[in-house]
DNA sequence: ATAGTATATGCACTTATGGGTATATAAGGA
DNA sequence: TCCTTATATACCCATAAGTGCATATACTAT
C-alpha cells in the first residue's frame, strides 16, 4: 500500500501535480520544465528528486540535458492521470501549463 | 484545482485512506470505524473532521451515533476509490480492513 | 439530576514538508 | 584551461501535519 500512499503524496503538492500531468504528455527537461511552470530551478529539482526517489520518474541525460520521464508500471496510476488530462479545462493552472508548453523557448530540439 | 489537490492529499495518509475506502461501500459511525481501523477514538475523529472540512464526507446523527458518508460529487474522485476497492488484494491492510468489517461487533443494526 | 456512552476538541510535542538562497557538480565549448 | 549553462544539493527556516493524552460536549436512559 506504501507506493498507492506514495502516489497520492506526490499529487498532493501541486508542484509535483503540475509536473507530472506534463509528464503524462512528453518527457521534459528540467529548463524546460523551469519554464513552462515558471518557478525556480531548485524548486523544480527537488520536486523531481523527490518524484525520482519514489520511483515515479526516471532520467536520461542528453548532453547538457537530463530528462525526465514518468515510469508507472501499473495501469491505476497512469489512469488518475490520464482522467486529469481528460479533464484539463476543469483546471485553470493544469490547463496553462499545457499551453505553455507551446511557447516554451527552449523546446526547439 | 484545489478541490483535486486536497482529494490527493487526504488519500496520502494512511488512515484517511483506510477511511475513504471503508466509506465507499457503505456509512459508518465513529465507533464501528475505531474498531475496525484499530485505532483510538480521538485520532479516527480527527481525520474524519479533516475529511469534512474538505467535504469529501458528511455526517448525519442517529440518536447516540454519528454516521459519516461519502460526499463526492465528481465521477473522477469516486472511480479513484472503485479502482482501489476493485484491487482490494493488492492492499493487505485495505483488504483487512474490508474483512473486519464483517465481524465488528456493532455491526448490529 | 446523574451516570454512561459516543464524539469532538484542546494542548503539547515531534516530525515532515516545502521554500529560499547560495553553492557545488557536471558537461560542453572557446 | 577557463567560462558558461544545466542540474543537484546543502543549509536554514517557517509552517503544517500527525499523534497522544486529557477533557469537554452531546445525547440517552434511569
Amino acid at each position: 500500500m506504501d507506493s498507492l500512499l506514495n502516489f497520492f503524496k506526490a499529487l498532493g503538492d501541486e508542484t509535483r501535480l503540475r509536473i507530472l500531468v506534463l509528464l503524462y504528455k512528453q518527457d521534459f527537461c528540467v529548463c524546460e520544465l523551469t519554464e513552462i511552470l515558471d518557478l525556480t530551478q531548485p524548486k523544480v529539482s527537488k520536486h523531481l528528486s523527490k518524484l525520482k526517489d519514489l520511483g515515479f520518474v526516471r532520467t536520461e541525460r542528453k548532453q547538457l540535458y537530463i530528462y525526465y520521464k514518468l515510469a508507472l508500471e501499473d495501469e491505476h496510476k497512469l489512469d488518475i492521470l490520464k482522467n486529469i488530462r481528460e479533464n484539463l479545462s476543469l483546471y485553470t493552472q493544469l490547463h496553462q501549463d499545457d499551453q505553455s508548453v507551446a511557447t516554451c523557448t527552449l523546446m526547439n530540439r
